[in-house]
DNA sequence: GGCATGATTTTTTTATATAAAAAACAGTTT
DNA sequence: AAACTGTTTTTTATATAAAAAAATCATGCC
């Protein structure tokens, strides 16, 4: 059976957009409120079912009016708001590094899905999607065999991180000075600048920037198969920094340097300095990871 | 469900064992047997009780002796001879180079079920794995959309294997002379030689020898997501050829003569004619490809 | 004791069933 | 006519069930 959380996020989130309206005014139209969450009418449709059955919006025809602000009891609250997918991948993940999973070991689908929760299809799906970052390997008899988050992983992952962004790095100073690119990096210059002047109280927003950067520098020569690493790498950045807080602060704080480095580096039209702020940057970052893992998974 | 092809499979692998063998003579032990031909002993025996209800085998406890030597009419066969999965792959090629998919088309699972005749599971599975070779996208709705084998494909799957190939090759030639890989190297030059002199009959061998070529020289610096990338090239020749055999001899003959090139460039000791032969025979491949697929998808 | 067979248990693969969600369809209202 | 609502159909996500295959256990033979 398919959870309803979607149902259930769209609910608050549709609370979180009345409560910015004032009552007794009339609500937009179906296709519009639809629009607007993101989601398909049907589930619209649900969701104002409940909302009038609560009383917090009069429903008669194509007049919606909205009765009353909703209050924090209204919502919804509860594991199932995420997407179950997500949910397995985050358990999995939690799994992977922890004590139970040791590099080279058998995966038991079974016994996860029963740790988890889930039905072994769920499991089926996070395994497979694994095995395309190459935390995990097929075996000729159908089993999954973990590879883990070790040092090899990371040296190739960053092996590859590096020579994609030189490559992009080159096509990037390439560019026309005319071209939009150039405007979206000084302007991505200026967020960092305002980050730094208050980096104590913003330094967890790096994460975002770091992801608009490289994505602008790569965007300018697209591919679908470094996008997909690019996409590994986000997902381990994720997981793997969301256990390791420590030092989070200073880490972004050098972070924000490097980058400004790298894009005074761009700027400076002179590749060798680009590529070498850029690879220092990429080489704090890789050092950084591996520490993290060390630390985890003891010396 | 599940099916039996393995079952099956390694039923008709026994026979042609058995046929090596002479009449009246004990057989090897179960786990032998099974490991020779790469399955579980359930699997064999399974095998093992249709023999012996075939009268081919008289088995009494642990003696086996081979009672007549297998025919043609023993063997068994069907379409179900091959694994369920590698049936929808190549359904799903098919589909996917064929009239009824257009880039940008949204798929329907369903539909792609009742067309191959196999359960939506089957459909989501392969759609999963090819979603990760870049020919197809997931939308947030959670429907595929179809990219198709285009000319943008091709040129960023032809990109990122230059790319990586050209890394392969500084690290192949930094190798000290003692390594085993300029052994290997020298081996498959005999090789090529040797196809080369029986080009007429011996083309059609020539997949084999290309994917042992690139693969050692991208073994020297293993890297899993380069691999991966790597499968993805194998599964996309693997498909478009078998339906593209014009002119399969020359486009062969040419290849084998560039791989000699190449390989003479990396045992000259010269990385910029190592590099010059490597990209030739890179850029051969690609326009080949691509003159293909638009044979293929009109002009 | 080491290896073989026979029987049992566990795990994986695949089809099927059902709820959620999306899309399509058909009238209605403005 | 354009856009809306109510209804129906289609498609997707997920759990469950059952067969195939692997692994394990128990026992016996040399």
């Amino acid at each position: 059976m398919k959870t309803n959380a979607l149902y259930k996020r769209t609910y608050n989130q549709c609370l979180d957009l009345l409560a910015r309206a004032a009552p007794g005014r009339p609500l937009a139209s179906e296709p519009q409120m639809a629009a607007t969450l993101g989601v398909s009418r049907t589930t619209l449709r649900a969701v104002l079912a409940e909302l009038s059955a609560r009383r917090i919006v009069a429903i008669d025809g194509r007049a919606k009016v909205l009765l009353r602000l909703p209050e924090r009891a209204d919502y919804l609250d509860g594991t199932d708001l995420e997407p179950l997918a997500e949910m397995v991948e985050r358990k999995f993940m939690a799994w992977m590094v922890g004590p139970e999973c040791s590099p080279g070991q058998i995966i038991n689908g079974l016994d996860l899905a029963r740790q988890f929760g889930v039905s072994t299809s769920a499991i089926r799906d996070c395994l497979s999607k694994f095995s395309h970052f190459g935390l995990l390997e097929r075996q000729s008899n159908g089993r999954w065999r973990a590879l883990g988050l070790t040092v090899d992983f990371v040296t190739e992952l960053f092996d590859m991180r590096e020579f994609m962004e030189f490559r992009a790095l080159d096509r990037f100073m390439a560019l026309p000075p005319e071209h939009p690119a150039w405007r979206a990096l000084s302007g991505l210059e200026e967020e960092h600048r305002a980050m730094l002047a208050d980096i104590d109280r913003r330094y967890r927003d790096f994460s975002d920037l770091d992801h608009r950067l490289h994505r602008l520098i790569n965007g300018v020569a697209p591919n679908r198969f470094f996008i997909n690493i690019q996409g590994v790498m986000s997902v381990i950045f994720h997981y793997h920094y969301q256990w390791n807080k420590k030092d989070e602060k200073e880490r972004n704080h050098v972070a924000v340097e490097e980058h400004l480095a790298y894009i005074a580096g761009l700027e400076s039209g002179d590749i060798a300095k680009a590529r070498a702020a850029c690879g220092f940057h990429l080489k704090t970052a890789r050092s950084t990871l591996l520490a993290s893992i060390e630390v985890a998974t003891g010396p």
